[in-house]
DNA sequence: CGCAGGGATTGATGTGTATCAATGTACGTC
DNA sequence: GACGTACATTGATACACATCAATCCCTGCG
C-alpha cells in the first residue's frame, strides 16, 4: 500500500494536489494534468508559517497538498475570522485578482504546490474546459460560505462545536482519513475564530458536551460518541 | 432624462439586467447582449413574494432587474439568515447544479429577468468569454462573502449596523441613486435576519445610534451624518 | 372615520457568551 | 531532569444581546 503510494507519486509529482477525491482538475486528463504540474512547485511550510496575507499582491494560486491551511480575514486591533480550513486537494485563490482579500497560514506543517497566476491563465486559455472545472468549485465555494453565514450568525456556541465537528468529520472521511478519534489539529482558539466564539467558550462548551456524553476530548483528537443526536433539532 | 432612460430601455429590453455598472456581462457587445436577453423572461414580483426556495431544483438563473431581492437561507425552526440583498444587475444562481441551496423573495415590489439554465448554458457554450465574466462575478461573489463572516463572527451590534449602512449606501450610490436620506427597504427583521441581530437590537441600537448624532432615522430611511467617525476604529 | 393588523419602538428581565484571572498541562530547550 | 513558554482548562464576574411583553404607529380597509 504504503509503496503502491510511493510509485504513483513518483510518476505523477504532486498528483495530490490536483487528483484529490472530488478535488480540482479531478476531470483533466494525465497529460494536461502533468503539463499543469510542471508549471508549479512544491513548496513546504512549517506550523504557523504564513502563505499570503490580504491586500499582499496576488501573484500565485496554491493548491494544498498535505496539512491543514487556514484561510481568514483580520481586522487591525487583532480579531480574526478563520474563513475555512484548507484540506488536501483544496484550491486557494484561483481566481483572484489584484490584491489578496484573505490570509493563509499552514495550521501544522503543510506542503503547497503553487503556481505562478499567469502561467495558469495561460494553460487554462486553450481549454476551456478548464474554467468549467473553476466555475464549479467556486460555486460549491459558494454554497459553503451560505453555510458558514447561517452557522455565525444563527447557531449558538453548542450547535455551532456540534455542526464544526461532524463538518470535520465528513471532509476527513472524503479524503479517507480515519476518523475514529476524529483528529483535531487546530488549536482551540483556531476554532475559536472559524465559530466566532472566544478559546475559553470552545473549551467549556466542549467540556459540557463531553460530561453529557455527546463526545470525548482527547489530546489532539475528539472522539464523536452522540453528536447526531444532540444535533436532531439542527437539521432540516 | 427620465425620457432618455425609457428610450433606451425600449431599445434593447431589460438592460437593467445586464449593463448595470459593474454588472453581469457588462463586456458582452449589444448584439450577444439582445440574443441572451431573448432567452429570458421579465417577471415582476410583488413584495414578499418568492423567486425560488433552496432544496428546489434550480432550473433558471435570476437577474433582478428592479428593486430589491433578499437572498437567504433557513432552519425548519423558523430561523433565518440572510445572505445578501440583490439590487438590479445581480445575478442569482448563474453557476448552481442541481438544487438550490439558498432561497429568494422580493423585498418590495421586483422585476426579474429569468432565462432558463440549458438556455444559458448554450448561449456560454460557445462564448468562451462569458466564462470568464462568471469567474469574476462569483469571485467578487466570495469576497463579500468574506466580508461577510468576518462581521457575523466578529463584529458586535453596533459596528455590525454602521457597516452595513456604510455597505448599503455604497451600493446605491454604484447605482447612481440619490443616497443623501438613505433608502432602506427593508424591514428591520430583515436587517436584523441579515447581521445576526433580533428585530429588538436592531431598532435600539439604531435609536442608540441616533442619539449619538451618528444617524438620524426617518420611515424608510436613514440619514448618515458621522458613520465614518463612528467606524474610525473599524477599518484597517 | 373607526377599526384591525402588522411593523416599529421601548421597557423589564433573563441568559449566553465575553472578559478577567488563575491554575493546570504539555512540549521544547538547555 | 528542571525550566520556560504556550496552550488548555476552569472559575468569578460583567455585559451585550435575547427574550418576553406592552405600547405606539402607520397603513389599508370596511
Amino acid at each position: 500500500m504504503t509503496k503502491l503510494m510511493a510509485a504513483s507519486s513518483f510518476a505523477v509529482p504532486c498528483a495530490n494536489a490536483a487528483a484529490q477525491p472530488g478535488g480540482f482538475l479531478s476531470h483533466l486528463g494525465p497529460a494536461d494534468l502533468r503539463q499543469l504540474l510542471a508549471l508549479g512547485e512544491r513548496v513546504p511550510y512549517a506550523a504557523q508559517d504564513v502563505l499570503f496575507t490580504q491586500t499582499a499582491p496576488a501573484g500565485k494560486c496554491f493548491s494544498v497538498v498535505e496539512g491543514v491551511v487556514g484561510i481568514y480575514r483580520t481586522e487591525c486591533d487583532n480579531r480574526r475570522q478563520i474563513i475555512s480550513f484548507a484540506l488536501p486537494g483544496d484550491i486557494l485563490e484561483i481566481a483572484t485578482q489584484g490584491h489578496h482579500e484573505v490570509s493563509a497560514a499552514a495550521i501544522g506543517p503543510a506542503v503547497v504546490w503553487e503556481i505562478p497566476r499567469e502561467k495558469f491563465a495561460q494553460f487554462a486559455s486553450h481549454r476551456p474546459y478548464v474554467l468549467n472545472e473553476i466555475i464549479a468549485l467556486m460555486a460549491a465555494e459558494i454554497a459553503e460560505a451560505h453555510d458558514r453565514m447561517f452557522s455565525l450568525g444563527r447557531r449558538a456556541a453548542e450547535e455551532k462545536l456540534l455542526v464544526f465537528l461532524t463538518y470535520w468529520r465528513n471532509r476527513l472521511v472524503q479524503l479517507g482519513r480515519d476518523v475514529d478519534p476524529l483528529p483535531v489539529p487546530m488549536s482551540r482558539r483556531d476554532i475559536a475564530d472559524y465559530l466566532g466564539l472566544t478559546v475559553e467558550t470552545v473549551c467549556r462548551t466542549l467540556a459540557k458536551l463531553e460530561r453529557r456524553g455527546a463526545i470525548e476530548i482527547l489530546p489532539g483528537r475528539v472522539r464523536l460518541l452522540d453528536t447526531e443526536f444532540a444535533l436532531a433539532s439542527a437539521f432540516a
